[in-house]
DNA sequence: GCGAGTCGCTTGCAAAATGATAGTGACTGC
DNA sequence: GCAGTCACTATCATTTTGCAAGCGACTCGC
């Protein structure tokens, strides 16, 4: 699917998906959040084709949330950075990972740990206004004019 | 990108992904939310081509997040609903959208309400232990043995 | 009871994205 | 020199997506 400036309309869901809406986009900054910043590091822990990893790269970099860096000039080493908005979408990776440890969670997973407590993390979205959980609380959905 | 039970590995995130890792599968759950839930709602709403909206209904219906229910045998109509797994993603597509329009945001969009309170819902991922945004404190990943 | 219209799809085919594999250029280390 | 690593690009097969057309079951209007 082609991206379209003109479909995505006046949802922000669109909006957002415009920008990751793929499978290894998501995957390749859950790597690069838990350290596995250079090509060969994400190559291999993805398993993905390099031709596929450079596209998905550029993509990420095009649409601001990621940046590459050069930190070694001899030998030339290039690593990726999340931007301020890539830092911005880890919280959504969570909570996908909440949902997958849940309805498709079978075996063993890996978790993030509270570093100062110890415990599992469990994320939720709530909303910032009343700390409810989106869900608990009717919504209604206002259209531009 | 063919789903592969195997390589999905520990991580939550990819688990999360593999039911769900696409776009049109999003927008389709957005949608039936706010009350488009019969095919040719979502067709022309998407304006997504007949067979793709097919497939990704008998995918998101197998992976158990909508369910096809006849709501009217003459004539014969159905309607796509969420199941529970279906409705828990939704927070996701909230912090999704909130990104959206925090990151790529021109333009005049819609947005949700508290029905009470009227006012525009914030979503935030927090960690439902300390109540904190998921970001605000240090964490830790914990692999499996 | 006949024709037009709607709904919920399926089919056939073209276009685009993805994936496997091989190769390349810049370098390091020996 | 020569092997090896890193970060890719190029080529081509396969898969997925998208467009357009059509179809069966029904309803509605006359």
């Amino acid at each position: 699917m082609a991206i379209d400036e003109n479909n995505s309309g006046t949802c922000p869901v669109d909006r957002g998906l415009m920008r990751v809406g793929d499978r290894w986009s998501m995957l390749v900054l859950r790597d690069i959040e838990r350290g596995l910043t250079r090509y060969e590091q994400l190559r291999t822990s993805l398993g993905i084709a390099p031709n596929i990893l450079s596209r998905r790269l550029s993509a990420l970099t095009e649409a601001g949330l990621i940046e590459k860096r050069r930190y070694s000039e001899r030998p030339p080493r290039d690593e990726y950075q999340l931007t301020v908005a890539g830092r911005d979408f880890l919280p959504i990776l969570m909570a996908i990972g909440a949902w997958g440890r849940k309805h498709n969670g079978g075996g063993a997973l890996s978790r993030h740990l509270d570093a100062e407590t110890g415990e599992a993390v469990r994320p939720v979205v709530v909303d910032a206004n009343t700390g409810a959980p989106i869900g608990s609380r009717p919504l209604r959905l206002e259209y531009p004019d």
